[in-house]
DNA sequence: CTTGGCCGTAGACGATTGTATACCTCTTCC
DNA sequence: GGAAGAGGTATACAATCGTCTACGGCCAAG
């Protein structure tokens, strides 16, 4: 009814100045989406608003929300998987090895250690990206088909690499390809309870992190006793904790 | 019809066809929250339009969204936790009194029993409740700290209630309170997972349905081995599957 | 030099939104 | 029988929305 000459004002911009179009457009997106609501219900023109852009600019680079949201998970899904990845190579290389493989014990005394490293190196990386892991966990739940799928592959496939890793670093007894596989989609689930917790209660990170390494052990543990107890009780091993 | 203060229901049950405003509005938004959006991002004359009111009737029950969810929250986690608790009742009052109850065996075939029951019970509330318990887990990750808050605050409640049940019905050996509780928590939150992949995937409904007995059955194993691997291996008890 | 994609801007449109004000119809209570 | 108030409706308005059309720089290929 009005003239549109009103003021789509540059507003403050918390995305980089610098970086052009498409990414400023996904920066502004994620940070309204942390903050505001979900991808789904942004505006298009609330994003190119919070990017410093004309509205318009959108339709360069996406045709809808769930293009964005694509764009950005793709995007970020490669950093952690290869974030993980590479800070996972570590220990392997650095004062891991066993002394006798075959020595339950030392196998066991290794897989804790592995289990705290990989809890710690999640736990950080959620605090290093939390806006994207925080809109992440919330649009895997939302109301996009597509970008819930994409999501729920995201995780599908960070338990297939930490199945291969449990699998080729700590070999241990007596549990199969199979359970490892299931183990790690659990894992990997209860998880995104435990990273949204140690998000939201900074003061008790510590007790969290713990609670999220005793899950994994104790899942572990658990597999092993029901494949064999007797070997296990004979093998003179202890739980932590 | 109605009064203000104190009560509100002259009936605990609420037909969709015709119910009075406020309840005709909830079911509105829930039905549109399952299939289109989330429900901070619905539009008040939107909810209104599919309640079959006028937009402002909205302003005579809620002040804002999170108003409608709360309530939608209340009454909906009411009807699953009693739903629970009755159902729970049920088998203990039939024929799975302990011959002995000092005899672990027995407690642990009772325990599977219990555990099966249980997972089938979440299962058949999800199916039953669909919408509603989608759009749950939605919010719990949504936007609004309100209703994440309100619904974190349900799990929890579940969870405790649980506790309880594991505490007084089973007495597994060797098991505090706090081991209990600790467990329960994780059972609840995990089974968020499996009910969705249950509901998304008929196809495949008994076979995630044994998963999630598993895993409970899992976790309770491993506390009991991590506590005492040489009494649970003297006892002669075999892990189910 | 010209052509054609990109990338970004400008202005305008019709639709829809949240909300404010006012009016109407029932109960319920004194 | 009159007041109070809750539930529902009608109308109106400014703001914002998505989208359309048109315009202008930039850079590489012809």
């Amino acid at each position: 009814m009005k003239k549109d000459s009103g003021e789509e004002k540059p507003r403050a911009r918390a995305p980089s100045p610098l970086a052009s179009g498409r990414q400023r457009l996904m920066e502004a997106a994620l940070q309204l989406a942390a903050t505001t609501r979900s991808l789904a219900s942004l505006g298009l023109r609330e994003v190119a608003r919070q990017a410093g852009l004309n509205p318009n600019t959108f339709y360069r680079h996406f045709a809808d929300f769930d293009e964005l949201g694509l764009a950005v998970i793709d995007q970020l899904s490669g950093q952690l998987r290869e974030g993980l990845r590479e800070r996972r190579r570590r220990p392997a290389e650095a004062g891991l090895k066993l002394d006798d493989p075959a020595d339950p014990v030392e196998a066991w005394r290794k897989a804790q250690d592995v289990v705290r490293e990989s809890v710690a190196l999640v736990l950080d990386f959620v605090t290093e990206h939390r806006t994207a892991y925080v809109v992440g966990i919330r649009e895997m739940h939302g109301s996009s088909p597509v970008l819930r799928k994409a999501l729920r592959q995201v995780l599908d496939d960070i338990g297939q690499d930490m199945t291969e890793d449990v699998l080729g670093a700590l070999q241990l007894p007596l549990l199969q390809r199979e359970d490892v596989a299931e183990i790690s989609q659990l894992v990997i689930r209860q998880m995104t309870f435990f990273s949204l917790d140690y998000l939201e209660h900074p003061e008790q990170r510590e007790q969290i992190r713990r609670q999220a390494e005793r899950f994994v052990l104790l899942l572990f543990w658990g597999a092993i006793a029901a494949k064999a107890p007797q070997e296990l009780a004979a093998s003179g091993l202890r739980f932590p904790g």
